[in-house]
DNA sequence: CTGAAAGCGCTTACAG
DNA sequence: CTGAAAGCGCTTACAG
């Protein structure tokens, strides 16, 4: 039988309210009763049950998280997951509050922070427009003692709690690891020579470089581009807004110019647009194309082979890593890194989910 | 505030005691009463406290993993994860007892299966080995009332309540993608032909197929390959027992006989034998190297070059996959496929956790 | 068929 | 500095 307070107390001789103070680290307790109390613990092997503790404190935790109302399916997942999440966790006494601002707005998430401060949850967490303006609400929030979490895309300043997302340079360094090596016999774009196919054309097309999560990406992609695959060429940056309507725009301009390229790294979001111009090309070899998030237009693309792999995020993983972290930190309690971190998923036709 | 079962007897008229065998769904309650109690639970917007019930009810729940002594990093991996989540659930009144037995032998799994049906657990997972023995010995579990759930490796008669593993098939099917995607230009062993290389050869070690995801994987292995990369040549398959004297002989041996190999899949255990055959080999043109397992060995070789990719399967995934429906077994809850579902992780050195 | 009371393992005023 | 008692939200004999 698992001991319980009840054992400890009567081993100690003392009463339960001793043996709480001396388990929650309480002052109030004098040396040689604490000592007689922390034997007991050690002698019975007691742990304490945590969620009758919970139920006894009636301890209640409330969040905020203020999210972009961009409209492409990862920030709509993203949202989802949030949603699920504070249903899945009312009757844990979890209050999730959503707060939805203009994507990539400064000024507007920074009204945001600090309504979300005054109604002082204990935590936060933002979709982060990497500004001063921005890292100056955070830090206000933070010396009210409300705990910030960063999602998705990072300060650069690191001025919050922690980081719940993806590491993008590695990401980016994945997809030109792999975009690399695909680009081989199958594709167009290069000059045979010694028998080799070199000097084939690789475009990259982004969100905004204003957002960190793509410019770390971009620094990742170009790093390793240059170091493994110096016989391809990498035309400047594309940006697409991460809106479908531009993205196919942008590209389209390329087929246009009678662009003929060997390899395609799109890393941020508006795939649909990409797909639309990929399929209406599809007659001609088509590049060898990587992109982010697993999403309806991307899982089809990969399935009917007009895009080789997907890189992705799991945002469900991320919301949750991030309530996690909101709640240790309004505990006071460690957070475990590793069990913190989000892993850079690859997807092919064949591993898809 | 949230309602409890006193808000709800009191909207209702009732006692608490009528209020949980509606919320149970226990019999003894007329139907006009019933329906009063439905009504307040709507109105209410009741939802119950688990953690609250589960302490009411002080239901303990004790489960049995057997799992093989192989010596091998993954398994090695999945019996500490097994002893993690013991510790870790200690606390949730959750018990687990571990069984290990000899690798690949069908006598002393269905030995342990009868002796750990004799402790009555409420469930039991196994790595299995399929003959129809352990099938056997598997219904008889399930006779009594135990559930079982298969890790890692399946029964391919189902004869279980539940697998926790990936699609071995499915991770056959990456590998020979990936694979035959690698095999270009920098990899030897096949003839210049209009340009293109032809004819490459391609390696595949299995730990043994009479085990069934080692057959699964090179079916789906030997699919895509044929069906996509016909100008590669198979070599017939090689088995090394997941042991990684075996693995370097058998590997050494190719070497000795002057194979150049473009590609090579490593299917099952005992990848310090290859790596330590491929380091030997490392001034010739390597092959591309698949592996399966993100181990210290697999890691260390991903990093240097001597493996282009690993897929893994997490083992703590698994093992808290086959723990969560075990009890939901137990409780006879159903079991959110969706969620269960293992998947198959791909790693480059770029993108390493 | 229904209810009053005790209890699960912990915490919290309150009193001394 | 220490303890007796009530309570968190549910469930379970037991009695009627």
């Amino acid at each position: 039988m698992k001991p319980t307070v009840h054992d400890i107390a009567a081993h100690a001789g003392v009463s339960l309210a001793t043996v709480d103070r001396v388990l929650n680290g309480r002052a109030g307790v004098r040396g040689p009763t604490r000592e007689r109390v922390e034997a007991a613990i050690a002698a019975l092997g007691y742990v304490r049950d945590v969620s009758a503790a919970n139920l006894a404190k009636g301890r209640r935790y409330s969040f905020v998280f203020i999210l972009p109302a961009n409209d492409n399916s990862f920030m709509r997942a993203l949202r989802h997951e949030v949603e699920e999440a504070s249903r899945h966790l009312k009757p844990e006494r979890i209050t999730i509050g959503v707060i939805t601002v203009p994507a990539f707005d400064s000024a507007a998430l920074v009204a945001a922070l600090d309504q979300a401060g005054a109604e002082t949850p204990d935590g936060v967490a933002l979709v982060a427009v990497d500004t001063p303006e921005v890292a100056a609400a955070v830090g206000r929030l933070r010396d009210q003692g409300i705990a910030v979490v960063t999602l998705v895309s990072d300060l650069s300043g690191h001025q919050r709690d922690h980081f719940a997302g993806i590491d993008n340079r590695a990401a980016g360094r994945t997809a030109a690891s792999l975009l690399g090596r695909f680009v081989g016999k199958d594709h167009v774009g290069g000059k045979e020579q010694a028998g080799e196919t070199v000097g084939g054309r690789i475009a990259v097309i982004a969100g905004s470089l204003q957002v960190v999560d793509h410019q770390e990406r971009y620094a990742g992609f170009t790093e390793v581009m240059r170091r493994d695959f110096p016989h391809l060429t990498l035309l400047p940056v594309l940006q697409g807004r991460d809106d479908p309507a531009e993205v196919e725009k942008v590209v389209a301009d390329l087929y246009a110019q009678g662009e003929e390229l060997a390899g395609l790294y799109s890393l941020g979001a508006g795939n649909r647009g990409l797909v639309r111009c990929l399929r209406r090309h599809a007659r001609q070899r088509r590049p060898a194309v990587i992109a982010h998030e697993l999403t309806e237009t991307t899982r089809a693309a990969l399935e009917d082979g007009m895009i080789d792999a997907v890189l992705n995020q799991d945002a469900g993983h991320e919301v949750r890593s991030a309530i996690r972290v909101l709640k240790a930190k309004a505990d006071k309690a460690p957070v475990i890194a590793a069990q913190e971190r989000i892993r850079i998923d690859i997807f092919l036709k064949d591993n898809l989910p």
